[in-house]
DNA sequence: CCTTGACCTTCCAGTGACTGGAAGCCTTAT
DNA sequence: ATAAGGCTTCCAGTCACTGGAAGGTCAAGG
């Protein structure tokens, strides 16, 4: 099938998946006019490709991912490692937002917002020493 | 003071300090020698935009903060209103990672991580039709 | 047979916010 | 005189796309 179709049934913009193609995470044939031809296959690879990205897996994680999809030898604790690592990923960023969260809604909270200049937010940013 | 100095005392890479002047952030004046000078109110907008990008304010929500910051006529609620439309993307993101924190570490938890290929969390990946 | 429109192709450029590196000038100390 | 360190500019790369231009292909309708 051509691009058009894949993108419909993977959940993917075409552009997508030709930028795939182009970093060879997925790469399709090419018919006869020089379109690309994805096989059930493949829309199969760009599916799970889109739901490793969905959650938020970096495209180089995918392409491990996608050859331990492929590889019925794997052993499940590559997978799990991977998955381990991403979580422990989000977690950071959580607990970082968490913190970002915190100091910036004390801030917001304290602050007015009338007409007036005076700004504890912009106190804040200007440091303890003006 | 030289480039090295301002960056000292304004906790950011030199890189950075080059790259805020590029995109007409903190422009400093230039000595005989070519040179950036940096003066001392330069060197408080440096540490200003160090403390805003530190709470994950984008480079452009700083434009507007310090034209806020040097202007002794600001209302308040201008700061304000920045201030909480960045909060509310902060909320977005964390409440974003939790969910997906919730899918992975559902599928973490449920894989053996062993020898064997049987995986939940590949399976997750591929799909429930397969 | 011709045109229209939808689809496909490639290539180039831009996003955000830097970061690294090369080539070369300026200053200070030995 | 030279070596070190700091400064300059410019170019390229990061990540994962996304937009757009210029042009080829195909099926349907007049």
């Amino acid at each position: 099938m051509n691009i058009g179709e894949a993108a419909k049934r993977s959940g993917l913009p075409a552009k997508t998946i030709r930028y795939y193609e182009e970093i060879s995470l997925v790469v399709p044939g090419r018919s006869g006019n020089g379109y690309r031809a994805y096989s059930p296959t493949d829309v199969h690879k760009l599916q799970f490709v889109q739901r490793a990205r969905g959650l938020g897996f970096s495209v180089e994680d995918c392409r491990a991912l996608l050859s331990l999809y492929e590889d019925d030898q794997r052993a499940s604790a590559d997978v799990k490692a991977i998955a381990e690592g991403h979580l422990a990923g989000i977690e950071a960023k959580i607990a970082e937002l968490k913190t970002l969260h915190k100091t910036l809604k004390h801030l917001v909270d304290t602050c007015h917002g009338d007409g007036r200049p005076h700004c504890p937010i912009i106190d804040g940013l200007a440091g303890p020493d003006h």
